[in-house]
DNA sequence: ATAACCGTACTAGGACAAATAGTACAGTTA
DNA sequence: TAACTGTACTATTTGTCCTAGTACGGTTAT
């Protein structure tokens, strides 16, 4: 389900939001369903439970999943609405980076055929 | 000149190296100028001269700067040409961030509103 | 009830990168 | 000669990530 890449920079725990936001995102996860247990999925990826709980408490800060105790670990009823708000918080990141290609010279049209290209690869 | 932010997640050299290219793509810094020295920098900005040597050491590996032993530290002859080859590079940067972007519901359209946007702003 | 799950909390320690601190050496320049 | 330049090296500190182990309380099915 997850995938976890021990040789990248990004922390694990990071990882793990942002396949989970990932695959609400993708409806693979519904809001309300169920997500994997902090055990189970530690067992799966060979991961230390703390790991995936600092994840989940994470994801529930954020308001992309609620944690009962006793029952287990769901995605939130407003995940979708919480993650597209937090999507435009990224359009920062974005503005960095385009005027970094900016000054390099890369032109506007060029950069939109680009964005064209992204949005017509599958996935 | 430089403005260093010891919050940030990015390491401080690291942020020396970006804003020094930065310098150099907006014509702050041409070819052949001489860069603050490795001391005088590390008083500027209140920070160990080792780190400042080694955001140097990785612009001449860059061959974005270069380092002359008693001299001093200088923006290379073929700065430019460096920095545009490797924007070309960041362009996988961008394209994560776009997914994600396109998984939250942002439509192209949007996107290239915002691009356009960014490319009318000043700087 | 009891066993088997669930999330949560806490302390302790290892591994690693980033940064500091201090010293030293060799080349350049006024 | 004096004052600068980059470079090299070791030791130490700091912070984050992650692991390890233990414990507590709530829920669920048998």
């Amino acid at each position: 389900m997850l995938q976890i890449d021990s040789l990248s920079r990004v922390p694990v725990y990071e990882q793990i939001i942002r396949q989970m936001e990932r695959l609400v995102l993708t409806g693979v996860l519904s809001p309300g369903s169920q997500m994997p247990s902090v055990r189970s999925l530690s067992v799966e990826l060979s991961i230390n439970p703390n790991t995936i709980q600092k994840a989940y408490t994470e994801l529930d800060r954020r308001g992309i999943a609620r944690s009962v105790p006793g029952r287990g670990c769901f995605v939130a009823e407003g995940a979708l609405e919480a993650l597209k708000g937090s999507a435009r918080h990224r359009l920062s990141e974005l503005a960095e980076i385009v005027e970094e290609l900016k000054l390099a010279g890369l032109s506007e049209n060029e950069l939109v055929e680009e964005i064209h290209r992204l949005y017509q690869a599958g996935a």
